[in-house]
Formats: C-alpha cells, structure tokens, sequence
DNA sequence: ATTCTTGATTTTGTCTGACATTATCTTAAC
DNA sequence: GTTAAGATAATGTCAGACAAAATCAAGAAT
C-alpha cells in the first residue's frame, strides 16, 4: 500500500489548529463571515480543509456559539461549505474575502430543479419534433457530426457537458425557430447554476448520453414521433436522476 | 379626515394573524421553510405583508425559536424577507423567485409572431395538463370564477384580453409551478408587442374565447386529456388565425 | 493477520430561557 | 399641530445543556 497525498490522514486538524491563529476578536458589524474570510485567506485553507468548530471559533472571536452558527449556515446555503457531525465545517470553494456578498446566487429552494425541469420538458420535446419536421441535408449533416463529437468524448471519458450542449443547440438550430434554443439555453443554465453549486456533481444527464445516438438519427431521418419519444425518455431520465440525487442529500 | 386605502394602518397585522392559521406541525428536515412557503402561499400573502413573529411561528410549528430564525435568515441572506428589529419579518421578494433567478430578459422583437406562437404552444398545453393534474379546490374556485368574469365582458362585447390573461394566469398558478407563469407571460407580451403595433387589430383569439369554458372546466375537474387536448385546439386555431391575418397583409 | 464489532469521542443539531437592542407606536407636553 | 418622551413589540444576542451522528480506536472473533 503506497502513500496516498491525495488524501492525506489529518490534514484537516492541521489546518484547522493554524486557521485558529488567523482569529481575531476585532467586533464590528459583519464580524464573523469576515474575520472568517481573513482566516481561510491567512491561513491559506483551501478545498477540503476544516474549519474549526463553532465553539472555538465562538471562543477566539468573543461572540457566542449561536452567532457563528448562522454566519456558517449562510455560507452552506451559499455552497461555499459543507456541514456534518463529526466531519465538521469543510470547505467546498473557493472564498475570496471580497467576493462574499455574493450577488445573491441562487439557492437551492427544495423544488426549484424540478420546476425547471418541467418546463424544459415540453420544450426540448416540441424542438425535436420540430427539427425532425423540418429536417435539411445540412442540419442533418450538423447533428451527426455533433453527435460523433460527443459520443468520442463520452467514450473517452471526458467532460461531455460541452459536447452535448453543441448537440442539442445543433437540433435547436434545425428547428428553423431560434426561440427554442433561446429559452432552453436559459433554462438550462438556469438548471446548472442551481444544481452544479451545491451539489459539485457535474454528472447528472450520464445515462442519457447513449440515448443521444438514437435520438440524433431520429432527427436526421425526420423521424418526427420516434425523436419526440427518445426525448422524453431522456427528460424522464434526467427528473429521475434529479429526484435521487435530491433525496440523497435530503433537500 | 378620509381613510387612506392605498397605507391602511395594519394590513400586516391581519395577514400576518390570517397567515398563522396555515401553519401546521409536520416535522421532518427542511421543514420550516416549507411550512413558511406553504403558510405564504395558503395565505395569499405577497411583497410587503408581514410574516408572524419567529416566536409565534415556533409554538404553531412545535419547534425552537433558534429553527425558525436560522430559516428566515437564510431567506434574509437570499433576499427573499427583510428582518428589522420592530417591524418584524416581511416579504421582499415573491417567495418562487428564487427557483428562477434566469435574467429572462428574452429578445422576442425581432422574432416572427408564429415563432413566438409555436414556443407558447408546448408551454400552454403542459400547464394545463399540470394543473389539472395538481388541481385543488381552492385553485378550481379560482379559475372558475376567472372564466365567469371573461365570459361575461365577452357577451357584452368588451375589452376581453385582459380577463383571458387572468384566467391563464390562475390555471398557471394552478401548476404549481411558477415558471410557467413567468415564461408565457413574457411570451405573451413579446406576442403582443409584435401583433398590435403593426396590425392595430385586437381581436385576435377571439374565436377561440367559447372554447375557454370547456377548457376552465376541463382543468377544475382535473380532466388531463382533456385539457391539453382543448388547449392544443385554441393554440392551433390561435396559430390559423395568425396565417390569414399575415396573408391578407401580405407579411 | 485480517475483519468485524463495539464503545468512546468529537462535532454539529436542537432546545430552553433570559436579556439587550431598536424601530415603531402612543401619549403627553409645549 | 408639532415635538419629545416613554411604552411596546419584535429581532438580536447570549449561555448552558443535551441529543444525534459520524469518526476513530481498541478489542474480539475468525
């Protein structure tokens, strides 16, 4: 068995005693988020170091336990870490002492995927059908290439998210209505920003990928009730894989 | 010296001692925001009512003062609520709008109107497919009571538009899914920006308006099917009337 | 020697009750 | 009528205790 620096036993401890050093009382308005800040920034604590515990942060900076609490929860509403019994308070990005006020990113508001999802559903449906509908030679040549783009990718076990959103703005396109790919790239960004933040798990939508062969074709060989089934497949899909992973992490 | 409806003394007051009776117990995690959305939504309460005090809502809901007060400030730090000392907890934002923080600032101008048109369709159909699904009594009274207001200014010959868009928009709420109130809403204004400045001619849908009572009906009585199926009629004939308007100004 | 179990420990999660602070409302004085 | 002082009601803060859970370590069983 070789040593593992990846993740190393107690880095964690190590970082959070020096982090300690970083605190001081200094009460103003605003204190803890920003004395934190200075800490992480003076202790140089990076992803997946600890913070110490909201009783010995309470402590050094002469505030009590209670305060700290809410300043550290508004940073997990934030994503910016992460809270659990024994494990503690980890980093899980960044924080740039400036940076803090956020501009109000969004939160995860427990149904807020799901009400995205809904209504990007009927509209990625209506697109291939759609595109299938009007199908060109050229935009049929467009899809496959894109296509072969993203299942190299994929197969090769690479980051497919870019790929796969080229494919989908590639059916877009050949709907003849640029208002779908519009309002789905919202949405979807809408949907990423939400879900990427706290959840850190960029792989939702994986199992669909091999769909996207079928759907694809489909859509090239006008194929317009086939391409409307496999698409809502994959939306059916992807709600599927959002409610586990939202009932994993109990929101 | 008359009375001032516009700043009534206390209309927080009622709605906040009207927004307590729709708290209910319910303990699981997450719970108190939920509840708290629940309460808003049940109480009919928006931007500027107040919410209960923390302490009123942690006996109703059988939970620490703490709970409660972490929840309303991560709504604080979402900008959702403002907190001041006296004044108590009030609504700063629609409670939904969180889940939807897309700029949404869709460039519909230049867009033809039967592009506008065939992103509604979808749309419309999946909301009212989704309210009659999710369908409740109060919702049901709501619309029913919408189409009775359209129905009547459109026997006596009126200004129907602004009744349509309010049945619409009780059959979005009906969803439960903001979004689709917000997308179709925007939809609709782009629509009518592009159709009444260059054709000066109001009354398109008109013939449509009969159909709404199957559809209101349809929907209150939770009918799926059915409503999609009549929703999908008034889009085509929407779109049909579209064609002839187009063709006989040669556009 | 390895795996499993069991208990101790640490940390967050929650509750309780009290007091401080402050914005608003009320009343009284000018 | 206007201003000023006090009462009031809400959030803000604190301290201390216990509960729950995840980790860690030691010992037992294989």
């Amino acid at each position: 068995m070789s040593d593992q620096p990846d993740k190393s036993p107690s880095p964690d401890k190590d970082a959070s005693a020096r982090a300690l050093e970083h605190l001081e009382p200094g009460n103003s308005r605003r204190t803890v988020l920003d004395a934190l800040s200075r800490m992480i920034e003076g202790a140089q604590l990076g992803v997946g170091d600890r913070l110490p515990p909201e009783i010995a942060i309470a402590r050094k900076l002469e505030v009590s336990r209670a305060k700290v609490r809410e300043a550290l929860i508004a940073w997990q509403n934030m994503g910016i870490v992460t809270r659990n019994k024994k494990a503690g308070t980890v980093l899980a990005a960044e924080v740039f002492s400036n940076a803090i006020h956020m501009p109000m990113t969004l939160k995860l508001e427990a149904e807020s995927l799901l009400r995205t999802h809904s209504v990007r559903r009927p509209l990625e449906i209506e697109a291939v059908r759609l595109a299938a509908r009007n199908i060109t030679e050229h935009h049929a040549r467009l899809i496959m290439g894109r296509l072969e783009e993203l299942m190299a990718i994929y197969d090769a076990g690479g980051d497919w998210r870019h790929a796969d959103h080229m494919l989908h703005a590639a059916i877009h396109a050949a709907t003849g209505n640029p208002l779908f790919a519009q309002l789905v790239l919202q949405i979807q960004q809408g949907f990423n920003e939400i879900y990427e933040a706290p959840f850190g798990q960029p792989q939702l939508g994986q199992n669909t990928i091999p769909l996207h062969s079928a759907l694809a074709e489909a859509v090239a060989r006008g194929d317009e009730t086939n391409a409307a089934e496999i698409m809502a497949r994959i939306m059916d899909m992807v709600e599927t894989e959002v409610r586990k992973v939202m009932e994993t992490y109990d929101v």
